[in-house]
DNA sequence: CCGTCATATGACATCGATCTCATATGATAT
DNA sequence: ATATCATATGAGATCGATGTCATATGACGG
């Protein structure tokens, strides 16, 4: 992966330029982006899990994984009482993991915020 | 690219979720959207020149650069009266590409919204 | 049926993002 | 020095995002 050349692309329209954003503004937001991380790490959980593991409150938990499955980020499932999360899908993991490298390369060239 | 196994992931600091988020949350409009993917395409351009691809007003702009700038996506140098934005790295126009591909594909699967 | 666990939802407050308008700054020419 | 072009900035309005509280729903055990 490294045909990054910024001379060329092609212009996506406005829909799939307005598509895009969403899809980035559902991992602008570190308890999401903590969330999708563990399904990433531990694979699919259930909200009680989640909620251990991201450090949020159940009801702002909840709103959070809205947006993600409104976004498509990730698939919830029935299993009894509890409900399972999971990936949507893998390109979402790969793009997060690409997001992450970018910032971990950012603050080793010492872009102290 | 392709190695996107959900299972493993290493996890990251909460620094770098933070970072990731703001890198994230850069991305997450569709105007600096806009802007950006004319660097890609056109290489370096004045604020005119994104002005009139972008469709934004001048000060609606400017306030986006700032954005990006401030997120280290792009990097703005003064030539004579104008000043001549460009994407401040290849990985930046990688994660972008990889978003709209992302964006696409969504569309082609018939997530209407 | 009732209580309880697990999760979702709605209303509301608050905070942040974005836009507009006016104005400031910086560079160049006259 | 002044005018003008190109861009940035600040203040303020407005809209959306996020969190909290209270309550609803859904599943299961007794």
């Amino acid at each position: 992966m490294k045909a990054t050349r910024s001379g060329k692309a092609k212009m996506p329209s406005d829909l799939v330029l307005a598509r895009t954003a969403s899809l980035f503004s559902a991992f602008a937001n570190g308890g999401r982006l903590k969330a999708v991380v563990a399904l990433m790490r531990h694979g699919p959980m259930s909200v009680t899990g989640l909620i251990e593991v991201c450090g949020l409150e159940q009801s702002a938990l909840s709103h959070q994984l809205r947006v993600l499955r409104d976004g498509s980020l990730v698939v919830a499932e029935r299993r009894g009482k509890q409900v399972v999360y999971a990936l949507a899908d893998d390109h979402i993991a790969s793009i997060l993991e690409d997001g992450i490298h970018h910032a971990r390369e950012q603050s080793r060239k010492g872009d102290a915020t």
